[in-house]
DNA sequence: TAAAGTCGGTTCATTATTTGAACCTACGGT
DNA sequence: ACCGTAGGTTCAAATAATGAACCGACTTTA
């Protein structure tokens, strides 16, 4: 691992839930020297990737990152193109829907919406990073977005989050040709649980995936007939994404997305 | 420079009017071996920094900025605080209004509004680096952001973009100093022709300022009048923002602030 | 109140990674 | 068939990253 790659790791351990982070405890999380990571910190201070408290000397988002994502989003509306489509299916579906992009062995949300009439909601961060052998997206991802993910994924032991993860290398290699054949990935109860997910792939110009659309819902509003009408609306929402990306859904999925129109 | 911070300074290179870059690009922007480049663009990909074209192989901004800001804004939401308040001090004043923070040697900003009601308006870009020398807002920071600014600052030789603009180590340190004075920052096209701008510091915990809330205008509007209106108004946005932000306005400043409520 | 622990930050010799000239391959134009 | 330019790769040489030990300030504990 080069040392750029090291300090941008730094940053993934800021989430929701830990949005300032001191020296001693990046230390613990990163598990890297002290010194190592001090210098890391310094680097992507003086870039503005973080910043410093002054008082409590914790660390926290920078405003470069705020700056970088207006410029992606000016140039490569990506987010508002999806969003129209997430919310429409959102709302048919009266689930949970998000789009995720793969980034650098994780998925990365992009936009989701919750529009559902139900009590009960799954919990869903558009700030966190998603496992990829424990979710629908990631799976999904791992069928259609080249071998590289699937070969990086490897690599590295597994997770078992909930008991029902997937986590033998072999299981994840005969789950994915699965995903591959019928176009879509289920998990169930991988990553939280009594949740469930679908997802499917989504393309820009190019034959690999670049990222997924899923649902979420809660175990309990699971049943055969609701899993079949989000399958189709979920493959119809593949295409919608593809298309509004400018790709195209490459021929070996036409087969097992011919369901929907 | 550190190979971390070379790797994050090929991403200010990206801009509403560089949406792509190709390597030789890079390379020439960089003035850097093109083998160097190159690895700092696979590691800023891996990590989802950037991405590639598929097709023309240019690289882009990738979905990591947009994750990273969301957390950002949802852990710390500094641009949704201040934009309350920019936006009302565009309307009052029926100018541009932006509040920009300090980031590696630039001013970064964070919000603009421009609510007017005039034909001709100052073009403003918020996915752009201002330069500290050549605006209101960089000099506003220079005279309060602490003595590192600075002399990080004159470390290199400073571009003339206008022919306006100051450029002598003497002048900048002198006229800073007059800021300091004053507590507030004028430019008179010292970024781009016919545009005025006053800045004044903004604070958040701490004696050291962290970014300045900006007035720009043609320079054909400007009467003396319209001038001392902008200040009375820029101090009190000063003050506001700085109070949004948790922050307290130094002592040192209530003396040239006292005109603003 | 003294000792022990924790925190952010620093130092310097050792080590490993970054670096860049030269090279390779593919493509579009002439 | 040639040239120029593009993206990408290689390997020895050079530079930058590394981490154990250290420092001073502040808290906790006995």
């Amino acid at each position: 691992m080069g040392t750029i790659t090291k300090a941008l790791k730094l940053l993934n351990y800021f989430s929701i839930h830990r949005a300032e982070i001191g020296l001693s405890e990046f230390k613990a999380l990163s598990v890297q020297d002290k010194a190592t990571v001090y210098r890391h910190l310094c680097e992507l201070q003086e870039n503005g990737f973080i910043e410093q408290d002054p008082i409590s000397k914790n660390y926290r988002l920078g405003p470069a990152v705020l700056r970088l994502a207006t410029v992606r989003e000016q140039t490569f509306p990506m987010r508002e193109a999806v969003s129209t489509i997430v919310d429409e299916l959102s709302r048919q579906l009266g689930e949970l829907v998000h789009v995720s992009l793969y980034e650098g062995g994780y998925m990365s949300p992009l936009y989701h919406a919750d529009i559902q009439p139900h009590g009960t909601r799954v919990y869903f961060d558009e700030g966190e990073l998603l496992p990829m052998h424990a979710t629908s997206s990631g799976l999904a991802m791992l069928a259609f977005g080249g071998d590289g993910i699937l070969n990086q994924l490897l690599k590295a032991p597994l997770v078992d989050f909930t008991g029902h993860t997937i986590t033998s290398p072999k299981d994840i290699k005969q789950y994915v040709q699965r995903v591959r054949d019928q176009g879509y990935a289920l998990s169930e109860e991988g990553f939280e649980k009594e949740v469930f997910s679908m997802a499917v792939p989504v393309f820009n110009q190019g034959e690999v995936s670049i990222g997924t659309i899923a649902v979420a819902l809660p175990h309990s509003r699971l049943t055969k007939a609701v899993q079949e009408k989000i399958l189709t609306q979920l493959k119809q929402g593949g295409r919608d994404v593809t298309n509004v990306l400018g790709g195209t859904v490459p021929e070996k999925l036409e087969g097992a997305w011919e369901d929907a129109v």
